[in-house]
DNA sequence: CGCCGAGTTGAACTGAATCAAGAAACGTGG
DNA sequence: CCACGTTTCTTGATTCAGTTCAACTCGGCG
């Protein structure tokens, strides 16, 4: 749990106290592999931390389950606009490999921006990196080919390309499982 | 600058002190046809309601010209990381037509922020919103071919594909001018 | 043991890029 | 207001990345 405070001072500063209001919310969830932490269609209660394991979120019916990201240990994620707008959720998030996770709830969370000035800090801040982190994707989708995002991907992600399925890695990738397959063996 | 009171309403209610507070801080851009109203690697000091005309965010140097999204008259546009995060844009905006602007700098909006209540609600409601935008075009890019891009855009926005010139649009949905001047062809 | 999902490989096909050249529209100066 | 050069758009021919369909292999699990 040290992990998450580590995590916000990289951010901005936090307070002992603020860090007592905060850490007193959140709750320990675990998840086998393969399980299904958020079902599409459902409403995301939680803002959640990836002590250990990683996740993907996806559209199971689209184009025949669609990956949109994956997050590791060490970093935040919801499904963001159904957290913020509690609105039933277009994405499932799925754990890849088993998973645990520090969550706090959307109640007790709007009960933190009220307590600290701290939470609208965090709370934006992790807004700007989600924009920010479509952004890059819009772009590479764009302007790069299928070869030039896996290198990409491999090059951030290395140790874990290696634990995900071939075809969720095709999928984010906006390609067919055969054609990452035969891009695998060109580059190596 | 009716037009903007009316844009909030839609969201959330708004006194009218809240709304005296806001409209004094509003001041005026008009912009030429083809007029740069952010230069690529300056800071967007703005947050803008488009009163007339029409703009696009592109990326000048990247690959001949990328453009990233086209914002219209009734809403409201700002180079987003740019003007939360205080750094250079990477993003160029530009004016297609002949453009009139209600903008309210970073400065004055932190003011607002503070003063009123509903300036973190409407700062809130425009990251989910320009969020969302970015969700759907992910989703657009990664499972749609060029022409059923193209024809969601017309959808959308019929009236615009008119007086935008054939290269933007191109490089918007992600093919080369010549290919969708050949989908013009085979569509009409 | 046998099955089933995941990955690999092959062959044919297709949407879009690229290269190239001509036509239309546009703006600027004389 | 026309003439010129420049930019934008169109059209054709060729090439290429990635899809689709299909068959086969491998590893894990009931």
């Amino acid at each position: 749990m040290n992990e998450i405070k580590k995590y916000f001072e990289r951010v901005v500063p936090m307070s002992d106290s603020d860090w007592e209001i905060f850490s007193s919310k959140l709750t320990r969830r675990a998840f086998p592999k393969k399980s299904i932490i958020l079902a599409q269609g459902k409403i995301e209660n939680y803002l959640s931390f990836i002590e250990k394991g990683m996740i993907r979120m996806c559209i199971p019916k689209e184009w025949d389950d669609l990956t949109f990201s994956f997050e590791f240990e060490g970093n935040f994620f919801s499904a963001y606009s159904s957290f913020l707008t509690q609105q039933p959720s277009d994405y499932q998030i799925e754990a890849i490999t088993e998973t645990i996770l520090w969550s706090i709830s959307h109640a007790d969370l709007q009960e933190i921006y009220s307590k600290t000035t701290i939470g609208n800090t965090l709370g934006r801040y992790a807004s700007e990196g989600l924009y920010m982190k479509k952004t890059k994707r819009e772009l590479s989708l764009l302007t790069k080919n299928a070869e030039d995002r896996y290198l990409d991907l491999f090059k951030e992600e290395p140790r874990l390309l290696q634990q995900i399925p071939l075809k969720y890695i095709a999928s984010y990738i906006g390609i067919t499982p055969q054609a990452l397959s035969r891009i695998r063996k060109r580059i190596s």
